[in-house]
DNA sequence: CGGTATCCTTTGCGATACTG
DNA sequence: CAGTATCGCAAAGGATACCG
């Protein structure tokens, strides 16, 4: 499928982006994605990884993802019990496009980051004339 | 000293996606780049084309944009008042992964749906042996 | 080890009213 | 038309404690 190819804003193409958004849009499920694109992990190793995330959020995490069928859990009964989370193939499909906009960020955030540190510098008490003016 | 640099999967392009998805991954970014990907647009005709946002959050969300250097701002001081928003350079190039990761949407959203249903489903009262349980 | 349960603060966002 | 100001609720998420 062309991936460039014309999505009209009004179509529900729009709306489905936004629902997946509103899926892995949170602040973590991105991070847990990535680092299961190359092999399952264990829950501890999973927390470990992925720095400043609570037990509590890693736990809710990956339900979601699990719920939505982008992600196994495999409970292995032992002493101490185990637990390993991999990508089911539709995580894995996802992880494609989610890695594009990760090539991007690469590219990218430092212009987004310049940008802001720019805005930001020059919101401060200007008073410009009654002139057009045109921010970027 | 950096104590997350001890840390295997720590890459740089994680955190990166994250910081994007934080400033995209909001409830109306997507929407709005979606909609100025042709052309640009004034605010009111934003406001009318992306069902249910209001104004306030239109307002904010496009403020966001333009500090981040994805959109242009032009106001044209007439009677009544005209401004209209475009998508910067950087925008457009931002655009293109969303809309693959929009590709996706398409084709993989009734999946996701459908492994929620069944997930929310089978989740009530089971009460599965100890033996080893593979959830997908 | 891999969770739950509870509490509490922060953030997001909608509704409404007002303005140049 | 294109905002800004204020309010208030609800969801997100961190801290901590407890459990099989």
């Amino acid at each position: 499928m062309d991936v460039t190819a014309r999505i009209p804003h009004h179509s529900p193409a729009c709306m489905k982006v936004s629902q997946v958004l509103s899926r892995i849009g949170d602040k973590w499920s991105v991070l847990v994605i990535m680092m299961l694109r190359e092999r399952s992990h264990r829950f501890s190793e999973l927390k470990r990884g992925i720095d400043g995330i609570s037990q509590r959020m890693l736990t809710l995490t990956l339900r979601n993802l699990e719920r939505d069928g982008l992600v196994t859990r495999t409970v292995t009964p032992s002493i101490p019990p185990r637990v390993d989370y991999e990508l089911t193939d539709l995580g894995h499909s996802l992880a494609e496009p989610v890695q594009a906009l990760g090539a991007w960020a690469i590219q990218h955030l430092a212009q987004l980051d310049a940008a802001r540190a720019r805005y930001d510098a020059q919101g401060r008490d200007l008073e410009p004339g009654p002139e057009m003016t045109r921010t970027a």
